[in-house]
DNA sequence: AGACATGAAACTTGGAATGTTGCATAACCG
DNA sequence: CGGTTATGCAACATTCCAAGTTTCATGTCT
């Protein structure tokens, strides 16, 4: 549905590398996030101007995690990918000499301002590693589910304890 | 910059017919916002099934509103465009086995679910009426430049009364 | 009948993210 | 050194969708 995936694309891959690979070439991201080494550079090009990965050229080279995930907030994620635009309506860009159209404009823009810069604010106050939790829980109903033991018995014990 | 204009083109149009023409044709309705008939009425069709405009075929038919414009809420003129994607950004639409990317998605998901909300709920609460007065407002302003008189000279008027 | 309007289908255009190819550059390794 | 493996970068192709365009059918007034 959207157009835009870098952000969406990017914390995947950051979950990954703090989780599974500390080490891993464009070759090998491009393979979680099923596309190509180049559009894997391109976006991870902008995290590292910003601190969030390193890359090494060369025999050994790849990219790493330059911060921990508890120090990455979902909007640096996103303004690491270039801030694309958010939306998708919005009024027209190049101004009008039509009082109408200003001022539908002026009110369009102000609400679409406001929404922004909440979804901003959230995006502020996410940590990457709120989302590696996220998916740890994940993981573990998946392991309750193949194996019906640990969480239902050990609050049994807590009980009973 | 937005993709989509058709919200914003609509609003514009619809204060255009309430405050000027109350009869327009694509043709005329097309100038109005630099496009062609055609895809006016493509737009205008969508109006037209929500009821908010309503068409006359033939010689000396057109477009005209089928409601006043103060019953008629922004978020009905979204949804009478199609109620197209609001925003740019956003998770893979496809789902994937990867629980580290269903847990990113579920955030981002979460994140712009609610923020579409809000927006939406905004749009509910405003009146087209409501943006036809911010015009009427504007157009006050610039007759003030061009003629200054009136708002000083009244208030004056009032005050020394 | 003729002029004028909407209605609808099919096709073209334009812009942005994505995808692809090719080559330059840097680092390790034998 | 020369070969292998990696990033970096530029240029081009593909895809998607709103917008734009062309064409014809249908309906309505004079």
């Amino acid at each position: 549905m959207p157009r835009d995936l870098r952000m969406s694309r990017m914390l995947h891959v950051l979950i990954h590398m703090d989780r599974h690979v500390r080490l891993a070439t464009s070759e090998q991201i491009s393979k979680m996030i099923s596309t190509n080494p180049v559009v894997v550079r391109r976006m991870m090009g902008g995290l590292r101007d910003r601190g969030i990965v390193a890359s090494e050229k060369g025999h050994g080279g790849g990219w790493t995690l330059a911060r921990p995930l508890t120090e990455i907030m979902l909007r640096d994620v996103y303004e690491a990918v270039g801030a694309p635009p958010l939306f998708n309506i919005g009024p027209n860009a190049d101004p009008s000499d039509c009082l109408v159209e200003k001022a539908v404009d002026a009110q369009l823009d102000a609400s679409l301002r406001e929404a922004e810069a909440r979804l901003l604010a959230q995006f502020s106050k996410i940590r990457v590693e709120d989302l590696a939790a996220d998916y740890e829980s994940l993981s573990a109903e998946e392991q309750e589910i193949a194996h019906p033991i640990s969480v239902a018995a050990n609050m049994h014990t807590r009980d009973g304890a």
